[in-house]
DNA sequence: AAACGCAAAGTTATAATATAACAATTCAAA
DNA sequence: TTTGAATTGTTATATTATAACTTTGCGTTT
């Protein structure tokens, strides 16, 4: 089995998942409560069901798990949560699939450059210093001040380059 | 007057946009003719509208105009007519806004990168081969093969940073 | 422990964006 | 000038997201 390091872990089929959720949650709790907000039931349970995909996953997705966990499933329900989360740094929103994927890196702030596989739909949320730089030099040339940056990259992960 | 060119003159609130919309009709002809593609009444009066803004357009705000001109105004009416001018590459759609605004380099094959003003919403596409070789060894380091690009910055256009 | 106040969740309704499916029309080539 | 394919018209509906108001639950203050 190759390396497996925080980058690259999301193409390795095999890995172990369910650590990667537990570790998730037990830092998003810590998070919570370093920040005096709460990771309520609600919360936590969607961030539990975002983070058993490696795909992103669309607000709706998650409403039949939130009903039969007991919750009002209505779609405010759902949207709250993940407003909550995306306020945290728990989770991002993917604008070009309309979905959602949990934080890889929630320790920090960041931003995150996502690459989505068109084949198989895994995403992973990477991390670069070259490329925010390359971003702050081309935003700067052109007079620029950034405040978000939303890249979000399609293409083929290494996994289904090989299954052509 | 500062100088304008392709990549800044949509930050330039007194330039001749009358000759931009006139310019980009142009080679909308010129490229479909060369394509052979129907550069139809409806998909050109479409892309007009589009041009008319610097700042993205959604389809929904295309339908009122698209009536006024005695055309069906229904949503796939607008959606077909984009559609098409994305595939011809005139137009792109901006995933974080759900709108789209005029291609500035049509003539040829491009990602395009945009800074779009959360302020005023100017949005301008530049290209950048340097931001463009930064991700692809970003995508490459992962063993990633990229076949579209997703860049959309948000922030603060030159203008409105003096505006604060 | 009781009362208060606010954040969170429940609930209903609807807005905003986008597409499916089929019919009618138009255009260009044979 | 027929014919076939592309385009447009039309109706209906899917998908994504939010508004607005009510009720509940939780922590704090008394």
């Amino acid at each position: 089995m190759p390396p497996q390091t925080s980058d690259n872990i999301a193409y390795q089929p095999d890995h172990d998942h369910s650590h990667c959720i537990k570790t998730a949650l037990r830092q998003a709790q810590q998070l919570c409560k370093a920040n005096g907000q709460r990771l309520t039931s609600i919360r936590e349970l969607v961030l539990k069901l975002i983070w058993q995909s490696h795909k992103p996953l669309g607000a709706y997705d998650l409403l039949p798990a939130i009903a039969e966990a007991g919750f009002n499933s209505a779609p405010p329900t759902v949207y709250r949560a993940l407003d909550f989360l995306q306020e945290q740094g728990l989770v991002h929103r993917l604008a070009s699939l309309n979905a959602f994927i949990g934080c890889s890196h929630p320790d920090h702030f960041h931003q995150g450059y996502f690459l989505i596989c068109q084949a198989c739909g895994t995403t992973a949320e990477l991390e670069s210093t070259a490329l925010q730089t390359s971003i702050q030099s081309f935003a700067a040339d052109a007079g620029f001040s950034v405040e978000q940056e939303n890249i979000e990259i399609l293409g083929r992960c290494p996994n289904c380059q090989e299954a052509v």
